[in-house]
DNA sequence: CCTATATACTGAAACGTTACAGATTGTCAC
DNA sequence: GTGACAATCTGTAACGTTTCAGTATATAGG
């Protein structure tokens, strides 16, 4: 009778549980999922019939069952701002994130939120719902609320980009400063002496990173600045546009920009010929990139290039390493910009 | 006794479930349960008082529980190339599917899939695990497999472009076929007669459209075409390149040409300056883009829209409608082109 | 007054997993 | 031969939910 039930049970079901493996090793279910993550107290013979059963009949665990007894989600969730993440960071961010869970038991989620919401509430949302073991976010800001919130609740998480609260907590992040003062240092030797810097929003960190970084290798070079700052890399492509024409018309206008976006970079060189005048020749521009593609744009442009799939591998790995136990300090990481291209003169 | 015991338990998980709404309205688990999904077997008022006590602590449903107890697991997959797809095609879908699960209690997660795996792949594994209630894929082909495995096992799915299987399913397709006609008929109208086609990878559905289209009204235009298929869209930007100048070096070239894609169009722009002619002169490029951005590259190319945010939106609703019973047959939908640009002449 | 029926509610069981607290052996010291 | 102990293994309960099979009460029909 009791033979008959087990039996049936397990064949109706077309997924293999710990009760199918129980069965078929004639081992009790306790004795399996322990055999299954090598439990001390389980004979190696045992063990290796166990895992070698698994293996054949497929065994998978149920995330359901083991999210409910555990309350381990096996779930990264990647929290993205639907109107200002750029373009190609969030399809390669997801892709260098996936290539390392990809041999992991986790998951991607993806969590957005759009601009009418306080950024906290897709947070708080995954926090109290215990919706993932650990969180990517971006746009990351000074004093963030959100690396300050999970960090109050033990939540494992890594930030693209470095906050400034004196809280230490795992990131990635692109040297700003170094691309920033690079480019500068690459435009003065060019012969450029009046810069203008288009620069990320004020609110985000890296803001300041860049700003430093150019005003800095703005005093050693014996540049200055035109001012630029009624934009930022967030305005739409046709304000910049709008406003690089206005300041290419003014008297003292630039004739070197930097700026902390590729498509940002369009409108910018779009306006400069808004204004009649000519790329690397009345202006030079260095442009942060993601894609290798904007020198397809104009030849003269001047690129660095900033590896988003990279930041995404980085993230994952330090958030997991966080769940994994490992300290939050360690798990800090800077990548530094590949240099500045070698202008090509016009034709 | 009991009470105190049935109050310590409910103090100490953080988090309210049934049981704490079992508890401080004095009802049952299951009563509560019923009366929050609004069985018709559960009083009007405990109904109302259930449901305020839920929203007041802020219940929300266990998903693990449910997910174990049903089988639902209130995800939806989408399934991505990490190395073929085009980058906004990534970014914006996400961002569609977003906005239309965002008020739903669905989750999205991402199931990538490399080169050198079988794409069926990923979706054997969803399936078998049963990790999501509903996926989305996209790359599709004719003859598709995934489309037919998914069928058979009864997986609600939308497709991203269209199948030729003679099976019927949802999907969300770009009509490529008038987007092809209408770039010929274009090209044609400024006085081209001689066009390529950069078309999508063989392999692909919307290969066949576009090249239907292409050559259905290449002969109603009395137009000529030059081969131009050694490369499609999935080439990398380096070999469209090199194609297209070695194409425009030939006696007989092109004097219009069709493209697929966006950043394709970088490179034949590219190429087509490499063998020293002059786009808007020599020949003229109509191309697809999704995001507004080919304009500002040269002024002189010709686009059409499509938007990769409302298929996103489609597919979401799509798959969702045939979770909800809809009938796949009626979850098709086609977009059409929004009219080639007015062409401007250079100054 | 009794039975039938509808209404409103409830406890127990189950989904698949892991943790806790044993239970069953065999080995060894004395 | 007994007790102690280690080595292996096992049953039960619990995570939060829904479903099944009820139970209790009120209402109506006869």
């Amino acid at each position: 009778m009791d033979r008959d039930q087990t039996e049936k049970d397990d064949e109706a079901s077309g997924r293999p549980t710990l009760k199918t493996l129980a069965f078929m090793t004639g081992l009790g279910v306790t004795t399996v999922s322990r055999a299954l993550k090598d439990a001390p107290e389980i004979g190696a013979e045992t063990r290796r019939r166990v895992q070698l059963v698994a293996k054949q009949i497929g065994y998978r665990p149920n995330r359901a069952g083991v999210r409910l007894r555990t309350g381990k989600t096996n779930v990264i969730s990647l929290v993205l701002n639907t109107e200002r993440e750029i373009m190609s960071f969030v399809s390669d961010i997801i892709y260098g994130v996936s290539e390392v869970i990809a041999d992991t038991p986790y998951h991607l989620i993806v969590t957005p939120y759009s601009r009418s919401q306080d950024p906290l509430d897709p947070i708080r949302y995954l926090v109290e719902t215990g919706s993932a073991d650990g969180v990517i976010i971006s746009r990351t800001q000074p004093n963030d609320p959100r690396a300050r919130y999970m960090l109050e609740r033990g939540i494992p998480f890594a930030t693209h980009g470095r906050t400034d609260m004196g809280l230490i907590h795992p990131y990635h992040d692109f040297d700003n400063y170094a691309f920033a003062t690079e480019a500068v240092r690459h435009l003065a030797g060019i012969g450029r002496r009046r810069l203008a810097l288009l620069a990320p929003p004020v609110e985000l960190t890296y803001h300041s990173h860049t700003l430093n970084g150019f005003t800095d290798a703005l005093s050693e070079v014996g540049a200055s600045e035109i001012p630029f700052n009624t934009v930022s890399v967030d305005h739409s492509i046709e304000q910049i546009r709008m406003r690089t024409a206005q300041l290419m018309r003014r008297d003292v206008r630039p004739d070197g920009f930097v700026s902390s976006a590729a498509a940002a970079t369009l409108a910018i060189v779009a306006g400069i010929e808004d204004a009649g005048l000519k790329l690397g020749r009345d202006v030079d521009v260095v442009s942060k990139q993601s894609s290798d593609l904007l020198h397809l744009f104009r030849r003269e442009l001047l690129v660095v290039n900033e590896n988003f799939r990279l930041a995404g591998a980085e993230l994952a790995r330090s958030v997991l390493g966080w769940i994994g136990g490992a300290t939050p300090g360690s798990l800090r990481s800077l990548s530094k910009p590949t240099g500045v291209l070698a202008y090509r003169p016009p034709d």
